[in-house]
This record gives structure tokens, sequence and C-alpha cells, in this order.
DNA sequence: ATGCTTGCAAAACGTTTGCACAGGG
DNA sequence: CCCTGTGCAAACGTTTTGCAAGCAT
């Protein structure tokens, strides 16, 4: 769901990325175009450190550093999406050009379900305007047991 | 709406500590009640520094390691609620008798406004059962402009 | 050339932990 | 008494930053 399987999406990610960049007087280095190809690499989500060890254990050197100064780029520009799993690290999923989501995560097995999102911003603006507040964006994070697991066992044990 | 202005609910808070931690085998000493009190001194949301300054500053001197570690007692009774407003640092409310509630917060001005998360409950049900899953939580956190913020100047600079 | 980028290591940050001593039940 | 709680300082893990050197335009 995350990753762009699709050869297209990645070129056009590519693009994104230099035009972002461009616009905002940054280069477009080769060292910020490798890191772009990395993150492209991955399935689903990953964190910083997952970054850093595919450009380790690969030919290309990367410092951390500029890792963790490229990621939030990606952000902004909207190829990647920080996501928050649990207060510990940041993650990401690929963004662009996919629907907006919000997750839910099997806690004693740790599986990640996206569901979409358009109930959820119906409601954020219902509730907003109930308030007085123009909501722009939410975190919506679901937590309980997959049907697995909660046919395994429906005592709560959490790991 | 998160401090226990009425005495009552202050000493309720006191018995329901002292009950929990003699059910689980723990003590219940000075320092711990002495961190009670503190916490119930707050009026709204609060972070560890915040009671680690408040002890500092009056008399009582508490480590903050007994700090950190007693918090999570607190939360685990049920008398606190942990709310993360960032991913920098975890705050707290008082929960003890509280209708649960989610937040909106105004990313200009800072103003935290809580709502009731029935519809929210609700909807967590509906997304959980289609997709085969039992949600037992949520995080529900909205963010946007509160109506003063947002009548001033409707761009959207953040901080 | 100019100034953004990079790498390295060290700092920052909230939080946790190891240990010896203090204290509750 | 025993076992848990406490304080201190040091460790922790992720992320950030200061600085000198490297590179894109």
């Amino acid at each position: 769901m995350t990753s762009p399987t699709n050869p297209t999406k990645v070129d056009e990610a590519q693009a994104a990325f230099r035009r972002y960049l461009r616009n905002h007087g940054v280069k477009y280095t080769r060292t910020r175009a490798v890191i772009l190809d990395s993150v492209l690499e991955f399935r689903d989500h990953f964190e910083a450190e997952q970054v850093i060890h595919l450009l380790r254990e690969s030919d290309r050197k990367v410092s951390k550093a500029t890792i963790y100064r490229t990621l939030p780029l990606l952000v902004e520009c909207g190829i990647l999406k920080e996501v928050r799993f649990d207060e510990k690290r940041a993650y990401y999923e690929f963004a662009f050009g996919e629907a907006p989501h919000d997750h839910m995560v099997c806690r004693r097995c740790g599986r990640i379900v996206e569901f979409a999102s358009d109930e959820v911003v119906a409601l954020r603006a219902k509730i907003g305007q109930r308030h007085h507040f123009h909501v722009t964006s939410h975190r919506f994070q679901l937590s309980g047991l997959c049907w697995e697991c909660s046919t395994k066992c429906p005592v709560v044990t959490m790991g």
C-alpha cells in the first residue's frame, strides 16, 4: 500500500522532488537523489534507522545526519508522510498520489491495517464547527485486536 | 476541565490510589502521596518537568526519577491520563471521574479544546467491524485554527 | 566564486536504569 | 525483618547541531 511499485510513480516522485527543491532555492544533490531512491525501495512503513542501514549495506554511503535532514524535505514536498505508531521514533510511508488514510494497529501481533479517512474527515469538520474551530488536519489512530488474535485468545495481554 | 477543584474528588483520588497500590502489592509511601498531591494542583495539562519544578520550588524534594516512576502508576490506576500533543514529551491530565474526551489544538495560539468522544467511539467501532478488528482504544487529535486566530488572519503560518 | 550541503562527532532531549541506602508493612 | 522505594548520576536512543570541508550552480 505504501510502496510505489509503479515505475512511473517513481519518476513522478523524483520530478516532484526536483521541482520542490528548485522552488525553494534548495539544491537537488546526488546525495538527496540517493536518499529518495532508497526510501522508494521500502514496501511499507520504515524508520530513519532502516534508511541508514539500507544505504550502509549497499554501496551508497550517506551520513545519518543527512538522512535526518532529508526525510523532512521529503515529507514537506508530499512524497513521504510521517506516521507515529509509538512515541519512540518517527515512521514514514510513501504518500505521493496515495489516498489519505489512517491506521489501526493490532496490539498483540503488530499488524497494521490502513483505512480510508473520509468519514473521519467528515466527523472532524462536524466537531470543529461545533467548537468554532477550523480543522485542517487530524490524527486518528486505532488500537485493538485483529480478528486472528482475538479468536486465538480474547484476553488482552499486550506486549 | 482537568483539575479536581472539588475537594471530595481529591479525597476520592487519594483513596483510589491507596487502593490501587495495595491491590498491587505496592506501598503507599509519603513520596507517592506528595506526588499525587502535587499533580492535583495543576488545572490543565502538565508535563513531568512541571511536576519536578513544582516540587522543587515548594519545600518538598522529590527526585526526578521517582516522579518519572510514579506518573505511570497514576495513569494505570486511572487518576491521570497521558495525552500526546506532540512527539517530544508526555503530557498528563486529571482523569479520575472525568468523561472521556479528545483534543483539538489551535496551531497558532496553542489553545486546546476538549470534545466528547462518543461519536468517535461509534466511528471507530464501525471502522473496526469493517476490517475485522476489535478496537479497544483510539487517539483522535485535531489540529487547525480556533475562531479568533482564523479571523485575525486566515493564512496559516504555523509556529 | 558563493553559499548551500555534507560528514563527523558531540550535544541535546526527555526518559530510564543501576546501584547503594532508606523506609514501609 | 524483608522487600520495595528512593535518590543520585550515569546511560539511554533518537534526533539535532556546530563546524570544517565539499560540491552544485
